[in-house]
DNA sequence: AATCCCACCAACCGCCACCTC
DNA sequence: CGAGGTGGCGGTTGGTGGGAT
């Protein structure tokens, strides 16, 4: 039986939704027992009738005995906005920054908290953020054909071989925007190579005078001194208004 | 009191990378 | 080298609860 056909079997065999408290006992009595041999198997020698996927998932993000709950503190906002900025919606690395917190915890935290205020608009540009830092981690010195959406007149297709620039989306950009339009808490802005935008909606935007020039940006992850709390509590100040 | 709306979050789904055979 | 199995990741969905009307 093909693979697709026999987890859609296998799929529809198994409970969904939501853990009962007698299932998250098993799963987590189990584990502690026996701890973690393989995720698939496991479940129905724990008495469970649930996809070895979703027994992974309702322990990373649940029974493990490290998660932390409760509300984010200031410091790890801090630590998020800070990671998000560097790494981009790299989940999990931004979880293993924050012990006790669960990559799943931290992209509900960031799509219901941050998202907004960080111009962070549709998935797409999401994804172009993942495909171009998974490139970045595996050669640093080339960047080729990162834009990959042709369809679209606004988005760009280069070829970059060996070059310093660097690549951002358009969300990255705007980023960058809020940050550099606030004095107060901006005090050293370097601009060194320039970075080209993956996307760019308003591409009609674009003036000369690089004020406002969507091309010509900071270097990725730009040298913004800006902590990320201070970030965070202008977009407190923003919520609350 | 009923309904609507929205924020939150647990869970699912699809995809991908890695490993083994 | 390719196929299959497994684990991990990120986007999305759907249920729920609380506040607003």
């Amino acid at each position: 039986m093909p693979r697709v056909q026999l987890q859609q079997q296998q799929s529809t065999n198994m409970k969904k939704g939501a853990w009962s408290p007698d299932e998250d006992q098993k799963l987590k009595s189990y584990i502690m027992k026996f701890g973690i041999w393989n995720w698939s198997h496991m479940p129905k020698f724990a008495g469970l009738s649930r996809t070895g996927k979703s027994c992974r998932l309702r322990w990373m993000n649940y029974l493990r005995p490290d998660i932390k709950r409760g509300p984010f503190t200031m410091e790890e906002v801090e630590i998020v906005i800070k990671t998000y900025q560097e790494l981009g919606n790299r989940w999990s690395a931004i979880a293993g920054r924050l012990p006790g917190r669960t990559d799943n915890e931290i992209k509900n935290f960031f799509h219901t908290h941050l998202k907004k205020q960080l111009g962070v608009k549709n998935v797409a540009s999401m994804k172009r953020t993942k495909r171009i830092l998974v490139k970045k981690d595996k050669d640093q010195n080339e960047m080729t054909n990162i834009c990959a959406d042709k369809s679209s007149p606004n988005v760009c297709n280069y070829s970059l071989e060996k070059s310093n620039t660097t690549i951002i989306t358009w969300e990255e950009n705007e980023m960058t925007d809020i940050v550099s339009s606030s004095n107060t808490v901006v005090d050293d802005m370097e601009i060194r190579q320039p970075v080209i935008l993956g996307s760019n909606p308003e591409i009609e935007k674009i003036s000369t005078n690089n004020v406002d020039c969507h091309l010509c940006q900071f270097e990725y992850p730009h040298p913004c001194t800006l902590s990320g709390l201070d970030f965070f509590l202008q977009f407190d100040v923003l919520w609350d208004a």
